[in-house]
DNA sequence: ACGCCGTTGCACAGCACTGTGCAAATCAAT
DNA sequence: ATTGATTTGCACAGTGCTGTGCAACGGCGT
């Protein structure tokens, strides 16, 4: 029990499907406990015990599984290529196909208990953005390949992306907004001029 | 202690500045206990529950008012605005002079522990991608009125948006790469039109 | 049949947190 | 100074989780 150093087909398949397994349960919920995992892998809590010595290691494991994977797949994406638009292109692509598996992982991201009441509280404000979205994509002002709903996601998270980039002093406060408004903008497909253009006209 | 229902000034002024500081207490950590948030507050942790009946209560109350302030701001941007572009504008303007109080709040969406590790881990990635947004920056294949690490910060969460998306069905998973690579372009200033091109090629 | 290794079930100590009760202290204002 | 609202300090029961110890049990190859 201890040991299990020596790699026994069994203790292996069953250290896999623990992995496995907690990487759903950890989506679900974050702070799944030790007990909700190893049940969820048809194990008993002692047994994950015995293959991670404690929960952090566990999730450790798990995190640095998916960093490898995403960091490598990232790497040969943008390998001799000349192009930046080419390579950010090819890199996202190259991402995506790793990150299907490891999707489920990057959403535990967002769904924090309190974050999942705050969405929902906000999902008025968001059906407004997509009714916004969607008039701007029927009268060709916007242009995207995301249907308007997606789009609103984009449009959320991107603002969140300038705010953690004022919180972490890479971008003054004062301009942020602009900054922010002009993004989400070009981001729906108005053409970057446009966007600079009529963000400086409103903040005149 | 029980009814606390007639407002005398000091109780409200307590009340008010419980919130305000467990507002800022759970930014720094989404699983601030009672205890953490009543003393940084200057109080006993029962008089926290003098205010609120439970944590949740608290956090609700909190929630709420965010909520409403964020969502008047964006309601007030966006009216008796033709233009799509401007609405957008506009709405992301208004919503920013409020969001500054509530930064933190938002920001507490991102920051789960488990989430903190990830990012850490993911650090050379970023870093690599911000040497590719910056050389394209350079070269003015993107336009961005954004530094090229906060661009970065954009293009994460971008994928981050879309993945979501898939998630809850918005999104086909067999088109969601291409989108999300689509999305990422444009976000960088790439006109809508280049990026489809660019990425249908690169899946041909 | 034997031994090995992994697994199980149970029990335990420890910890941190929640929500509540109650008496004493404190404050604000009349 | 007395009153009424508010806060404090402490104690308590309840809950749920972590990590560990230990004996018994399981399959599996030899």
């Amino acid at each position: 029990m201890t040991s299990m150093t020596t790699g026994t087909s069994r203790a292996d398949a069953n250290r896999r499907r623990i992995l496995d397994i907690a990487l759903a349960e950890l989506l679900r919920d974050p702070d799944a406990s030790m007990d909700q995992i190893a049940r969820a892998a048809g194990v008993v809590r002692r047994t994950v015990y015995g293959h991670f010595p404690s929960r952090e290691a566990l999730i450790s494991t798990l995190v640095d599984e998916a960093v490898e994977a995403l960091s490598a797949a990232h790497a040969a994406g943008r390998e001799d290529v000349r192009d930046p638009a080419e390579a950010v292109a090819r890199s996202v692509l190259a991402v995506w196909a790793i990150a299907d598996r490891y999707r489920l992982l990057v959403a535990l991201a967002q769904r924090t208990v309190t974050m999942q009441g705050i969405r929902e509280r906000l999902a008025p404000v968001r059906q407004a953005s997509i009714g916004l979205l969607q008039r701007g994509l029927d009268e060709d002002v916007f242009s995207s390949p995301l249907p308007a709903p997606a789009l609103a996601y984009v449009h959320e998270q991107t603002l969140f992306a300038v705010m953690e980039a004022v919180n972490d002093g890479l971008l003054a406060a004062r301009e942020a907004g602009r900054c922010a408004a002009v993004t989400v903008l070009t981001a729906a497909g108005v053409p970057a001029s446009k966007a600079t253009e009529l963000v400086a006209k409103l903040n005149a």
